[in-house]
DNA sequence: CACGACACCTGCCGGC
DNA sequence: TGCCGGCAGGTGTCGT
């Protein structure tokens, strides 16, 4: 399941492989996950656009696009979200169609950026985010955690106007966007910095593979090894040696050392 | 406003 | 061996 440093992870990947690189084609777009427009307007619509930047917003990817000879400067981008199994590769257009491919598209170098998902509970669009935002196809985000904007403050605020749980207010990306996993009730400041300290470092071993995720090239990532809570009910806690408790919070599986997180 | 229930969807797993 | 119910889970919607 593609979180931020997942998606951030295959942001930067794919800012790498597409920035500059044009759309000549779109041999194939069919699926639910084309929520807006229809695929075959998607498909009409996206050769002759260029990827001018990739960006993530939240755990959606925003793919930027220009397109030559448009007088005015229109805004209009290829969104996509992964959902829990979706997956984009940028490989040579000859490469056999791996199952669940739903876009295929034919790049000016001779690749294609394909995706591909399974369970289908990811998205693709294409317009301008903000009017997308407006109809209520893609979501106002709240703070981004690893921008500016996201301080101790805004987050105190956060916590403090509700009586959810810290997990419960940390997972509604209303709030902060992207985020997930377990917190506990402790000081906004603490949260903040672990929050960020935590989300820099899934990063650095480009994001979890706990199950599904894959990043452009089909490697898996390296942090899972790093998650000492996560998945690990009934084992040991690795400081004090407990069992670890599975419960549910916010409607999601969730592990916990009944000693250690309190 | 908070939250539970359900829908969407399919691979995987345990049980028979 | 094989069928099958149950489960997971990001996000949206609807009801309480």
């Amino acid at each position: 399941m593609p979180e931020l440093p997942e998606v951030e992870t295959v942001v930067r990947d794919l800012r790498a492989e597409v920035e500059g690189r044009s759309v000549v084609a779109v041999p194939h777009a069919a699926s639910s996950v084309f929520r807006y427009p229809s695929p075959e307007a998607l498909a009409a619509a996206l050769p002759g656009a260029s990827f001018a930047a990739v960006r993530r917003s939240g755990k959606y990817i925003h793919c930027v696009l220009a397109r030559d000879g448009a007088a005015e400067v229109e805004s209009e981008a290829l969104i996509v979200h992964l959902g829990m199994t979706g997956h984009l590769e940028v490989c040579d257009a000859a490469a056999p169609e791996r199952p669940h491919t739903h876009l295929r598209a034919l790049l000016d170098d001779g690749r294609e950026l394909r995706f591909a998902d399974a369970r289908r509970f990811g998205r693709v669009m294409l317009g301008d985010p903000d009017a997308l935002r407006a109809a209520r196809l893609i979501p106002a985000l709240g703070v981004e955690p690893l921008g500016e904007e996201f301080t101790v403050q805004r987050l105190d605020a956060l916590l403090r106007r509700t009586t959810r749980t810290v997990k419960a207010a940390l997972l509604d990306q209303r709030g902060v966007a992207g985020l997930r996993r377990q917190a506990l009730t402790l000081a906004a400041g603490v949260v903040a910095g672990s929050v960020v300290e935590v989300l820099r470092i899934a990063i650095r071993n480009r994001g979890s593979t706990i199950d599904d995720y894959r990043d452009l090239w089909d490697a898996k990532g390296n942090h899972q090894e790093e998650l000492r809570v996560y998945g690990r009910g009934g084992l040991p806690c690795l400081a004090c040696g407990t069992v670890l408790r599975r419960t549910v919070v916010a409607g999601r599986a969730t592990t916990y050392c009944p000693v250690c997180q309190r």
